[in-house]
DNA sequence: CCCAGCCATTGATGATCGTCAATAGGTCGT
DNA sequence: ACGACCTATTGACGATCATCAATGGCTGGG
């Protein structure tokens, strides 16, 4: 007769008490705060409409475009655009009154595949 | 002779004073949302390790390994968990004196393509 | 029944964040 | 040169966060 508990146990490594095990960690501490550097840029419901949005459009998009489209303040864009920017995942031109911004075509491809895992 | 202002400037969209495009969105707020949720929960140099750990881990994984291999208090651990486990990326199973942690079994397509991104 | 061990919760503290109003700096048309 | 327009910066405020010490709850061994 199939019992769960005695399965599950089973599946459990063994403990010893007072022997905690030593896990080992599959990532460097270095390459894990370069991962959520850039996780931090992008947790923010906004900048998730903004990178996306960057990332399928065809022409640079200036900033005012983004207040009327996310319902924000021009400086509330503003610094949403400044920490895409200060994360390297985004770049800005100027033309003119108007500042454009893209996504960066240089993009690592390690942070390329997290951007693209989003859609 | 190339000129790069030319050809940026006819790269750009026309604008017109006063006008601002009204640019499209490429996500839903509510998808945004529970986009950003989600990275929210991984933004973190920690739980970035944890939940790598998890996700390339034989066997489940307890609270006091994490603590020693992490250089952080039992509670942080414990919060962090509780972080990844309120996102629905991780789950706990009880068995004795230890809660075993494991990246959960049937995240949905789109969270796991972002986990995956990350390593 | 007590004690040791593992984990979760609570409380507190300093840091970071998201947001906007106000301001300042540029750039173009007139 | 003046004014209208777009953007970045500053300052401020409430909210959230990461962290730890202290506490409490729970389980198993003696």
């Amino acid at each position: 007769m199939y019992d769960p508990s005695v399965a599950k146990a089973l599946a459990l490594p063994a403990r010893e008490r007072g022997a905690c095990c030593a896990v080992e960690l599959t990532v460097a501490p270095k390459r894990a705060a370069e991962i959520s550097d850039v996780l931090k840029a992008l947790a923010d419901p906004s900048r998730v409409q903004m990178i996306l949005t960057l990332r399928d459009a065809k022409d640079p998009v200036c900033v005012c475009d983004f207040t009327a489209a996310l319902s924000l303040s021009q400086p509330t864009v503003s610094h949403h655009m400044g920490r895409l920017r200060e994360a390297g995942l985004v770049e800005a031109t100027h033309s003119g009154i108007w500042t454009y911004y893209a996504i960066r075509h240089d993009l690592p491809e390690r942070v390329r595949r997290i951007v693209d895992a989003l859609a």
